[in-house]
DNA sequence: CGGCAGGCGGTTA
DNA sequence: TAACCGCCTGCC
């Protein structure tokens, strides 16, 4: 266990990182700290002012967190170039103005965002929970709730649907077991065209991969949320996510997948 | 009860 | 290639 302090964060909030969408294994204590994992690191931190401390509790090191947590990028810069390409994307911004694109494990993003499909955050956090206490390794425990990695894809190969009925993933189970079986054949994809081929991953899961766990800035999923504020703020019809596309391509270019966020937690907020 | 939730895969026209 | 449909599950 290891104190890490790091001063001068700014354009950093925890609940806009943690609750913009991106991950699903971070949860807020009644502090405002918050406590979770990212892949097999356990942590709790908290921001106070610009003060960042983590309690590197399987000391991963400053590195580690400096790079999951996007730390070293001007986000200022980001949000100004923005506004400044798109006015109407100002008040999105200003909701979310403490996101950071959180930089995650690749074989966690995929299972996590499989998991995402046609379901609703608290389920999904429940089960990948589920999945990582029944078939994962236990790397750390907080207050006496022990946490657990998620699988690794050779445990995951090896499991069958009916190993997997009490995580009650539905339809989505044999995608992660196809999944993982793919992966351990040809190894984890590189880019979004290798993500494309796993099973249980089309367009939008690839694009959210690509984003949080490739580093693909350009990168811009379409869902609901962001369908549904693009409709109302630009008055494109909701369906016609080809239009969205290719707006955010033409007016956020390799930031799409920053104004993606804003637009989701504006969105959600 | 039907509708919906951060879609995908398969079929049809 | 676009439009449609079924799908696990839980919640309202």
């Amino acid at each position: 266990m290891s104190l890490i302090t790091i001063d001068g964060v700014r354009n950093f909030d925890l609940v806009h990182t943690f609750e913009c969408g991106q991950c699903f294994r971070w949860n807020r204590n009644p502090d405002g700290s918050y406590t979770g994992l990212a892949g097999s690191y356990p942590a709790s931190m908290r921001l106070e002012g610009t003060r960042l401390t983590i309690d590197d509790a399987a000391c991963a090191g400053e590195g580690f967190w400096r790079r999951y947590l996007d730390l070293d990028r001007d986000y200022g810069a980001v949000k100004n170039r923005l506004a400044k390409a798109d006015p109407v994307l100002g008040t999105a911004i200003r909701a979310g103005e403490g996101i950071h694109i959180l930089k995650q494990d690749l074989w966690e993003t995929i299972v996590s965002f499989i998991i995402s499909q046609n379901n609703n955050i608290p389920r999904i956090k429940g089960c990948i929970e589920e999945l990582a206490d029944r078939y994962g390794r236990p790397v750390f425990a907080f207050e006496g709730r022990k946490r657990s990695a998620l699988p690794q894809p050779e445990t995951l190969a090896k499991l069958t649907l009916e190993d997997l009925m009490p995580v009650k993933l539905g339809y989505r189970a044999r995608y992660l077991i196809e999944t993982a079986k793919q992966v351990l054949e040809k190894g984890l994809p590189a880019d979004r065209e290798g993500l494309l081929m796993l099973s249980g991953v089309g367009p939008k899961v690839a694009n959210c991969i690509a984003l949080f766990a490739l580093g693909d800035t350009e990168s811009f999923p379409i869902d609901v949320w962001v369908a549904r504020i693009m409709a109302s703020l630009y008055g494109m019809e909701e369906k016609d996510h080809k239009a969205m596309a290719a707006y955010a391509e033409k007016t956020y270019g390799k930031l799409g997948g920053f104004a993606q966020q804003y637009l989701f937690y504006y969105a959600r907020d």
